[in-house]
DNA sequence: GCACCAATTGAAATCGCTTACAAGGAAGGG
DNA sequence: CCCTTCCTTGTAAGCGATTTCAATTGGTGC
């Protein structure tokens, strides 16, 4: 009896109950349920009132299979520890929500390699679509997507060169913005705070940005003036110790994220350095907290939440063959707060 | 020709391809996916062989409707904005990937009927357990539950007083704790600042625990002193706002979160008040920041990733019918830091 | 040597739903 | 009044795996 295997009490009320009860066949079921509008309504209402009657609920991975689409969207990102991400992802689900779509949440904990697994796992899940994070990837990971023919977009960083679909921000620009407003103050003795930039596209491209607008007035980047540690406050106040232990150190830190601003601040603090008087310390990302730290964090703003937004939108309009941009840049902007200004008086 | 349907250039690769590439049965290839053990070595290995010469890529809704497991587990989150979740769930998406399982994500935004829907989405997509935030819900949200027998976990709130698997911190005794400290400090005069408690109680608990620890002692919870607000610094700067206004200002103010009392910070240190000096502010969650605060929070700490995982252990053992402790408390500290002491002189 | 057993393997029946195709009926046009 | 055409509906063939059950094979113990 193969039955029994499915136990539990009573097996589960199936589309084919309902037609019986309802009296029609298991197609106009099938077509109340996904297309009312061809059903005739004497017959959908009696449809309808079976699958109350019965509290039917549909199998989804039946429905998958004869379907061909999972109404499932995998996001792939690095890793929800990062709340930046968690925004975004909240973006990308409420706007899924509306179309019907759930999301399949995988993190690949910034190894290249966890990252094409958890791909593959997503891939056998059947989801119809696949949001990334950063345009660099494992060429497998590429390989992968394309012989499933399954839609994706990559986010965050904006690419218009590549051939894949892009929704992102220009950090390196953004960058470069933030140290020409810190160039134009009088700084040159910039330093970085940042985390590795391996598998970390979005890092690398800001960190680029500040040789790019130094370049740009001749002058280079100094390596000593950079602190790689770990994406974390404790991250932003070990790095400033070791800046500010440089001789000389540097009159401006640029992190390349809030949270290891923050950290940098407090360290500050407790060095009795002044912010911005004796140190000028830019974020990246303006979080919830960047304008009531104090002094008020100067940042860059990213549209995180809008950025899974129109990931989702991107998805679902290629999922349903509707034409849309597959290469859209949005805007970041650069905001000016308390933790800037000119330099202190050269000569130490 | 029904091929054409599912397009693309060549259609996927099958099961059947492998078969018949392996030149062995589907079931031999089917067991040597799932039950190495039972194959032969020699018949293993060309099927291995087969699979990789082809890219086979298991089609995980076929699977699914014939196992009738879908190797995903679907978490029901208020929301993904408030970062103790998104650690929770990062705990989660961590132990589950380990065993093979996905997450699938939904977040009900405090909704009690949203919270049914995305439940009912998320049964409908066949997940094999489902984790829930809080033991209060919709009744037909247990009903569903209980008719797709599908094994559960409400978490956050510990309760083994209800029928349902719980996996939580005691939020009312916590709170009640951080209490009886501020009473034992002198203060009496104690303020509450709190989202709204309509379905959510995590936090009814913790303001639940001020009266407690108060009535303990013979007082009464002012209810002048209750400011309620959303979840945010914001809810937090224009809280402490209101409350400092009333005549006579509470001396001491328990937040239910350390967003909101980081707030709270904000706005004292805006208004010239001295913490703790002149005012004594408490968080609850314990977030990463708060221990860097100027000065730190005093805080209770909630082991949020350690939660996510214990309540993918519960449902792993309960899937593969394991025996597993279905009621467990974690435990929660109490950390005295820098935003406490003793009330400022009476008389004000 | 022979019966018995364990280890492998394959054939075929599902799993629950979607949908191409055909059929039947009502409505509209000439 | 007959023929088209448009709606509705049902029949039945998949979708791509898993799994039961039986058959085959090769050892093993006496």
């Amino acid at each position: 009896m193969r039955k029994r295997l499915h136990s539990q009490a009573d097996s589960r009320v199936r589309l084919s109950d309902v037609a019986t009860t309802a009296g029609v066949s298991t197609a106009t079921v099938s077509r109340t349920l996904n297309a009312p509008e061809k059903v005739a309504p004497a017959a959908r209402e009696r449809v309808v009132a079976a699958i109350a009657e019965l509290g039917y609920v549909p199998h989804g991975a039946a429905r998958a299979l004869a379907s061909q689409r999972s109404m499932t969207i995998g996001v792939l990102i690095p890793t929800l520890e990062n709340s930046i991400f968690a925004a975004s992802v909240h973006g990308l689900e409420q706007r899924l929500e509306r179309d019907g779509y759930n999301l399949l949440l995988a993190s690949s904990e910034y190894d290249p390699d966890r990252e094409v697994a958890q791909a593959k796992v997503l891939i056998e899940r059947g989801v119809d679509g696949l949001v990334l994070v950063g345009t660099a990837h494992h060429p497998a990971l590429y390989e992968r997507l394309q012989q499933a023919s399954i839609p994706y977009v990559t986010t965050w960083s904006f690419d218009s060169g590549g051939d894949a679909p892009s929704i992102g921000i220009d950090n390196r620009g953004a960058m470069a913005g933030m140290v020409r407003y810190l160039l134009d103050l009088g700084h040159t003795a910039i330093a970085i705070i940042s985390p590795s930039v391996d598998s970390n596209d979005r890092i690398a491209a800001r960190r680029g940005g500040v040789r790019d607008a130094m370049a740009e007035r001749g002058l280079a980047f100094d390596e000593r003036y950079l602190a790689e540690c770990r994406y974390s406050i404790m991250g932003g106040r070990e790095s400033l110790r070791f800046l500010m232990n440089l001789d000389p150190a540097p009159t401006a830190i640029v992190c390349t994220s809030d949270v290891l601003a923050f950290g940098a601040m407090v360290e500050a603090r407790a060095q009795g350095i002044a912010i911005p008087a004796a140190l000028s310390i830019t974020g990246f990302d303006d979080l919830d907290f960047a304008e009531h730290l104090q002094p008020p964090l100067t940042t860059i703003h990213v549209p995180a939440a809008d950025l899974g937004a129109r990931a989702a939108d991107y998805l679902l309009a290629s999922i349903a063959g509707r034409p849309i941009a597959d290469r859209i840049e949005l805007p970041v902007n650069l905001i000016v707060r308390g933790t800037t200004s000119r330099p202190r008086p050269t000569g130490s």
